[in-house]
DNA sequence: TTTGGTCTGTCAAACGTTTGGCTTATCCGA
DNA sequence: TCGGATAAGCCAAACGTTTGACAGACCAAA
């Protein structure tokens, strides 16, 4: 044995290599590096052994520690596509929240594919990770997350729910974000509003949706509801959802809330296409912040979601769990924020 | 011990949980288990363990297995920015490759931090990944690179490479990428042509450049070329570099390359604003195929890189590396290919 | 009956840590 | 000088696998 070690070139330095080197014994060699382990071993010995560890390149085996310990400071993310622009800045908050706690954060992505997820999940355990963080996918199958939780790792949430099994969770609070798209325009002075719906079966829309309805409603003014086919949330949903809006015989709404930047792009072009001037004759918000919209013309007024800070957020719960092993924590909505920019203004008839 | 398994709930059944309620020693139930060792148990006690196994829920711990092979079945990609949208599908294609050779794919970032790239791979190693694909990272670091490459385990580049070491890398051909750029350019019949750079310290940009430059040297046409500060690629040098373009004092060029796509976006709204249409009075050609360009109006004609392929390609080189630990595999180059779409058409003069 | 060979399966030693318990050595006060 | 406390470091048993060596059973050939 060792074979596959030589053979491979490595040169793997042990504890027992330091050991013989420093004259001691292994075990002491272990005391010497283990910060939790002061008093077992006096401080010139220490002092010493860890001298000679670092200059032979002494890195511990974070395997065997593993296999002992149980624990590997390690903590995985797995998301479902890592394509999505949202996703970056929510894996970023992890890193950066779980380092300096001394837990190293690793990333999988299932591609939307269930049995995929099976599989890493599977994998992550076997390989004794001391926490998950889901986030931002469409995850089915409540069974396999069950079956983790048994497992007793902390798993917690981010950017999403699942329905059926009660997790922590970290998520943005699209009601509010509804409710700040409203009152953002009947502040400019907006009465006549519409919105451009993303896909209604994806729960954060729906409540964005019902934000911007209630507020509107509880002001008084007036919400034109567009009939159509289900849409994705695409640009071209919004170049149409905006064309049937247009086309509409009912007095033109000078307020649109677009459930998406995409959509949001969408719709202005076709504004700008039937000679509408944004924000002179009509005003548009988007929704995500994506990072091209600021530097449109016009610069588009959307809401924020604090993905870092979800990202944070999330691992907070991880450590907490992993600390006091007895309480679940509270999940968290976490407040998104408008951003005003040249996209909206007031409507003509206040001018 | 075991107490930490069992306070934290964790039912962790083990070989020889499956060995005791099989009635056997816990090594045949390893090797039951174990497709390699075939023939060292007979047929039936195999699928009699087999069923015992997955009736209990046995799953194999990888920190075990991979202290005592010295290999943990696991690779590691890691990217320095995941908010790149080149980024995920090279991971993508990494992953889908390794898969079904039986590896897991893990990612992380370093957030262009050169320490981070150095905790990240000291935890990797000592984590006992098999192998490590960098891709698409500033990696200035080459003692870092010199040390993991010294220590024995593949490593193998992706969309980069790293001078100053030699590491088999696989990268986009942007000599190439230039090239079909021009010609594609010179058969509509453009013989004005310009170029919008990019970063000019960024090898593949230089590259590209090339590329071009050369090919309308071959072809005899001219090449006007824009003096300006240097240029970060963004949409906004876009439409900077294009307005001095058009401001110049020589004729203005027909066909225009850029060396990305939001470039690209910046110079058509530039060229809208000052009422000349895409294509009928001046081609564009973009880099990158992003997403979203493809349905813009014009939809962008560009030069997409094969992504996937470049993960793929990296996860065959290291799949070969795991097996034959003598010959280093060759780097490869990948042909990028031209998407043409609405933004290039035949320069004014011909029609 | 012995010899030799194949099949199955058991034994036990690793892999590199961590950690409770134990053995010394040292020091202090009586 | 002695008993006892404390400090410092050694010992060895885990953790859950993998795997070479070995043992017993069985069969065929001699």
């Amino acid at each position: 044995m060792g074979e596959s070690n030589a053979r491979r070139g490595r040169t793997i330095v042990t504890l027992q290599d330091v050991a013989r080197a420093a004259g001691v014994h292994y075990s002491t060699v272990s005391r010497a590096l283990d910060p939790a382990a002061v008093r077992r071993v006096s401080v010139d010995t220490r002092k010493r052994i860890q001298a000679v560890a670092k200059k032979m390149g002494y890195q511990p085996d974070m395997v065997a520690s593993g296999l002992k310990k149980g624990r590997t400071q390690t903590v995985a993310a797995i998301v479902a596509d890592l394509g999505n622009p949202s996703i970056a800045p929510v894996l970023r908050g992890i890193a950066n929240r779980l380092e300096p706690a001394g837990f190293m954060s690793l990333f999988a992505e299932t591609q939307d594919d269930s049995s995929r997820l099976e599989r890493i999940l599977n994998h992550l355990l076997s390989r004794r990770v001391d926490a998950i963080i889901l986030t931002a996918g469409r995850v089915g199958d409540v069974r396999i997350l069950r079956r983790i939780k048994g497992h007793g790792i902390p798993v917690v949430l981010a950017l999403q729910d699942v329905p059926g099994i009660r997790l922590p969770s970290c998520t943005n609070d699209d009601l509010l974000g509804g409710t700040l798209a409203a009152q953002h325009l009947l502040a400019l002075g907006h009465r006549r509003l519409a919105q451009l719906r993303g896909p209604a079966d994806v729960q954060s829309l729906s409540e964005r949706a019902e934000g911007f309805s209630k507020a509107i409603a509880a002001a008084g003014a007036t919400e034109v509801v567009i009939r159509s086919t289900a849409p994705r949330g695409t640009a071209e949903d919004g170049r149409r959802l905006m064309g049937l809006l247009l086309d509409g015989k009912r007095a033109r709404p000078t307020g649109i809330f677009a459930h998406h930047d995409l959509m949001a792009l969408g719709a202005l072009t076709v504004a700008e296409e039937r000679g509408l001037n944004c924000p002179r004759d009509l005003s548009i918000i988007g929704y995500h912040d994506l990072p091209s919209v600021e530097r449109l013309v016009p610069a588009l007024t959307t809401i924020r979601q604090p993905l870092e800070e979800a990202g944070r957020a999330a691992s907070e719960m991880v450590l907490h769990m992993l600390n006091s092993s007895t309480s679940q924590p509270a999940s968290r909505r976490l407040a998104p924020t408008l951003m005003v920019r040249q996209s909206t203004g007031p409507p003509p008839e206040v001018r």
